[in-house]
DNA sequence: GCGGACTGCTTACCT
DNA sequence: ACAGGTAAGCAGTCCGCG
């Protein structure tokens, strides 16, 4: 018997002699790989006298037809009821869906649909990135005696590769790989066919050569997290590809084997062997959709500009492959791969220390965090509390149950329209954390729901809607929801105290943002159609509590005397009036004073002027816009939402304007000044000035471009490139240009890349006007004034 | 035959 | 494939208009 210790990083399962050995990974000196016996099993509500009926349970599995091994009275929470049930065990884990699904035709079943390794770190109370120290016996674990937070370092690599693209996009059964560049250990080169009179470039004798030396070097270095950026779609199938059509195995996996894809939600995983992908591209995305880092295009230039800050070296990629054919120009396109390796390693190295403390809190192992969706990240610590609690972990619905579930959504937020205008010295407040506040103030969890008559309404909390919640005890979801606002408030002090670019700061600043996006997946998890904790009544409730204090807080500044101009969700716009920020200050304090439990408003800022403006309405009803405002701050900078400015699908010329023209309105105070601005461009869009990138407008094609039921610019832009070789699917985005070919709008869309003119008329009508002329109007300038009334030219002859 | 009102599809935003 | 609420563009259709 031997003691270790060691870090573990991932765990999955194998089978072997018809029992099941869980493997884990763990990291020491070096990667080991150790094994634990452990039996799969779930849950079975059914009666003390149905033993018989169990284990005579026989159904087809993989290969052969399945019984359960053996079973056993479990007393368990089930639902909220303490009850003894039965805990049945199987050979497999895969024989477990077969057996529980012929059973769950008599009696419900719980525990289902976890997948093995997972649900070993569940009962052993294990989470990725700790230290365990435990006894081994040969490659067995037989006692693990503790654990710790670690902090573990993993061999990184980040990769790219570039092909030969004559054809707009290249295609893998003809066009080779040219190129491919990577990083480790701060050693970067490319790895290339021609002789480039670079230093870090390795020349090999042709392709096959190329994906060898490749393969060989991901070997050599160990490697044990392979960074990619949309590796999983592009770079691993396209070698893949490659290395067959050069007769060569793709052996990337510690074991020699390729990678294997997976299907996981609506996107595809790329599997590793030994080591962990880590597709950078979904992450980026992942991360702007849960609001952690967000950036406004997911292009790795883009990308990596933005979250750097830094300019990344580019070339056109319709260029690449003339690039390599010219001698002159081949060496800057190595340049350039060995760029694309770099920024991938830049983007790693922000966003894995968010993976690893994720990993940690959610005790899912860096591939699966990495490629997790929020209800995975979520249900995942669930998962884990409800065992410590010894409550059964809910199934998972099947698809009829999630369908008739999406049938009703739930009633949201309360927005109140805003009175267009512009405003002086407002004051915004906030509910801080507001779903998560209202799930811990008042118990709500599905199995505190509705209890029994008998149980007096002074024992509940009852929400607007007339649900009612048990006060004691707490439920599952607010008692985890309370501990990690509760963690987060503690890792926060940490972080304030930390020194900048120390690892400290560094861990504490991912731990703080990690807890921040589960808690406020909760609520989301919740009314989640396919959540194992789904209730919609729950979700109706907290949404409920959410428009009750929202409306509330406002009659409670309406009668303090303020006037409120504009609230959504959890958040109040006031104006000061003849008030002082003391009033605005000690009304927070009394609202306060009346909130339950954690709720809390706080004090988002002061504002010295700000801007509504009107919803563009058909016909002649005018109204305020929601969720459309601009803001500035005491600071001198500008707070916008909503606006042209910030949506993608909107010209640079577009957004810039209304940008300076807001800037003349709120910082100057200058209608003069904002009207030059507006002047000025128009001339230049009339002279044909404008360069074609201001006037890209960008737009993500959601679908399938061939599955569209109606024709829009983009997709007339897809198309057209589509015929020229250029490959566009779900997902891509597209930036095209308005030009003077055609006559209506989407006759004239076309690529950025193939544009050669453009429609100065559509950018002056369509997109600058529009977009400045609803801030102007809030200056005086009336309807008539704005659009010359029987003018055929449209707005451009106003200016 | 033309413009305005309106609808449906679609995207991207706000909280 | 965590929720709902919202604005707004463009294409297409309907309707009035002697």
């Amino acid at each position: 018997m031997v003691r270790k210790k060691a870090t573990l990083i991932d765990v999955d399962y194998r089978i072997k002699g018809g029992k099941t050995l869980v493997r884990l990974l763990l990291k020491g000196r070096h990667l080991v790989r150790l094994y634990d016996e452990y039996e799969p099993y779930f849950y079975l509500d059914a009666p003390k006298g149905a033993e018989k009926e169990i284990m005579g349970a026989k159904v087809p599995s993989r290969d052969r037809q399945v019984s359960p091994t053996r079973c056993e009275r479990a007393a368990m929470s089930v639902l909220g009821k303490e009850k003894e049930i039965w805990k049945v065990y199987c050979e497999r884990p895969y024989d477990i869906p077969h057996v529980s699904g012929e059973l769950a035709k008599k009696y419900p079943v719980y525990e289902n649909g976890i997948p093995f390794g997972r649900r070993y770190l569940i009962d052993k109370g294990l989470a990725p990135f700790t230290e365990l120290t435990y006894e081994r016996e040969g490659r067995f674990i037989k006692k693990i005696i503790s654990k710790r937070d670690s902090k573990v370092s993993l061999r990184t690599m980040s990769f790219d590769i570039e092909t030969y693209n004559p054809k707009g996009s290249p295609r893998p059964d003809k066009d080779e790989v040219i190129m491919i560049s990577y990083e480790i250990d701060g050693e970067r080169k490319v790895i290339t066919s021609k002789k480039i009179d670079r230093d870090f470039v390795i020349v090999c004798k042709d392709e096959r050569e190329m994906i060898k030396k490749f393969l060989e070097t991901v070997k050599e270095k160990d490697t044990e997290v392979l960074l990619g950026y949309n590796s999983t779609v592009f770079d691993l199938p396209y070698l893949k590809a490659r290395a067959d059509a050069n007769g060569l195995d793709f052996s990337i996996g510690r074991d020699g084997s390729s990678f294997r894809v997976r299907r996981q939600g609506i996107r595809d995983v790329a599997e590793i062997t030994g080591r962990i992908h880590v597709d950078l591209y979904p992450l980026v995305r992942f991360m702007g959709f849960i609001g952690a880092f967000k950036v406004s295009k997911y292009t790795l230039e883009n990308a990596y500009e933005e979250l750097t800050g830094k300019k990344k070296l580019m070339v056109g990629k319709l260029d690449i492959w003339k690039m390599w054919d010219d001698e002159n120009l081949s060496a800057a396109l190595a340049d350039y791969s060995r760029f694309d390796a770099l920024a991938t390693m830049e983007i790693g190295k922000i966003l894995l220390p968010l993976m690893v403390e994720m990993g940690r809190l959610t005790r899912l192992p860096l591939f699966d965090v990495s490629s997790a969706t929020a209800g995975q990240l979520v249900e995942s610590l669930l998962m884990h509390k409800s065992f410590e609690h010894r409550a059964v972990i809910p199934s998972k619905p099947n698809d009829a149950l999630a369908h008739e579930r999406e049938l009703g959504p739930i009633k949201g937020a309360f927005v109140k329209l805003p009175q267009p205008g512009i405003y002086e010295n407002m004051v915004v407040f906030d509910f801080r954390g507001l779903y998560p506040s209202i799930i811990t103030s008042h118990n709500i969890d599905p199995f505190t729901l509705n209890p029994p008559k008998s149980v007096p309404d002074s024992d509940c909390f009852i929400s607007p809607n007339g649900h009612r919640f048990l006060k004691k005890p707490r439920g599952l979801i607010p008692t985890v929801l309370e501990e990690l606002i509760k963690m987060r408030g503690e890792m926060k002090k940490r972080l304030k105290k930390a020194d900048k670019d120390t690892p400290e700061h560094e861990q504490a600043f991912a731990r703080v943002q990690s807890l921040k996006i589960l808690a406020n997946s909760y609520y989301g998890y919740l009314a989640y159609p396919r959540s194992r904790w789904y209730s919609r009544d729950c979700g109706e409730s907290v949404t409920a509590w959410g428009r009750h204090f929202i409306q509330e807080t406002i009659e409670k500044a309406t009668q303090s005397g303020f006037e409120v101009l504009y609230g959504d969700t959890d958040s109040i716009f006031l104006l000061l009036g003849s008030k002082t920020k003391e009033d605005a200050l000690s009304f927070m304090k009394k609202v306060n004073s009346e909130l339950p439990g954690d709720m809390e408003l706080e004090l988002e800022g002061f504002y010295p002027r700000g801007v509504f403006v009107t919803k563009k309405v058909s016909g002649d009803k005018e109204t305020g816009a929601k969720k459309k405002y601009a803001l500035l701050g005491e600071d001198g900078r500008i707070k916008i939402r909503g606006f042209e400015l910030v949506r993608r699908d909107w010209s640079a010329i577009a957004k810039t304007t209304q940008r300076r023209v807001l800037e003349a309105i709120l910082k100057h105070g200058s209608k003069e000044m904002a009207v030059k601005v507006v002047k000025d461009v128009i001339e230049r869009l009339k002279q044909g000035k404008v360069p074609l990138e201001d006037l890209t407008i960008y737009t993500q094609m959601r679908k399938d471009p061939r599955k569209y039921d109606i024709k829009s610019p983009e997709l007339s832009a897809a198309e057209k490139a589509i015929k020229m070789g250029v490959q566009i699917e779900r997902g891509t985005v597209i930036g095209y240009v308005i030009t003077k070919k055609g006559s209506t709008i989407s006759e004239k869309a076309c690529l950025a890349e193939y544009a050669q003119d453009y429609d100065p008329n559509y950018y002056i009508d369509n997109q600058v006007l529009p977009s400045v002329l609803k801030i102007l109007k809030e200056l005086g300038y009336s309807e008539d004034d704005l659009k010359f009334k029987g003018e055929q030219k449209g707005l451009s002859s106003f200016f």
